[in-house]
DNA sequence: CCCTCCCATCGTACATTTGCGATAAACTAT
DNA sequence: ATAGTTTATCGCAAATGTACGATGGGAGGG
């Protein structure tokens, strides 16, 4: 492995964050905390298919995690997993201005 | 526009730190205060064009900028966009942060 | 001039991402 | 059973990303 295991992780997290209706889909996630797969589709320009792939994405990298609720899924952040994602978001930038103050 | 400018904004600057090399390079620029291509290319394990190419990603997202010092090139974090990065992603995680409270 | 050094760019190949419509799967309700 | 609702998955097409070797171009030294 040539990267270290916190590049790793982090690249991992920006990958998720790259996409803007990925970034719509955690924000809305945070002001309605939890909310169902059609309230998203509904607020999003793109096919029911293309919401389902993105939200797939965000589970994958572990922002986010769904509950079966039949008929009906809801998703909610993972709390413990954005918290990593955040404390190492500001570590690379927290670091770097350390560094930079030198 | 379907989404947000801040949104579009993150999206970009997250796409940017999306692969690992990408985020060895800012942080070796940050830990050297800017260095030359050479440098880099010397410690990551891949091609020169390749290394090349990661910089000019960087570059376009305007995370570094380089000017000529012949025979070489010198590159250094942009530190105007990088705060930018940095406040857009503390936002982001600030903002959830403080709904999530309530 | 020509040669060398350093880096960017080109052309190529392959993998991944993004988007859609169609379909399947799981569960309710009738 | 059947039909309806909701979401995931499949198959496909187009675009983008990642990597390499080879080539090009600028600046300086012989």
């Amino acid at each position: 492995m040539p990267y270290t295991e916190k590049q790793e992780r982090l690249a991992r997290y920006a990958k998720a964050l790259s996409h803007p209706a990925r970034l719509f889909i955690l924000e809305f996630l945070e002001s309605q905390s939890c909310c169902f797969v059609g309230n998203i589709v509904d607020e999003l320009p793109m096919a029911q298919s293309t919401v389902s792939q993105h939200l797939k994405e965000l589970k994958d990298a572990g922002l986010i995690q769904g509950s079966i609720e039949p008929p009906r899924v809801r998703y909610c952040v993972n709390r413990e997993n954005w918290e990593e994602a955040k404390a190492l978001f500001q570590g690379f930038f927290r670091e770097a201005e350390i560094i930079a103050n030198h």
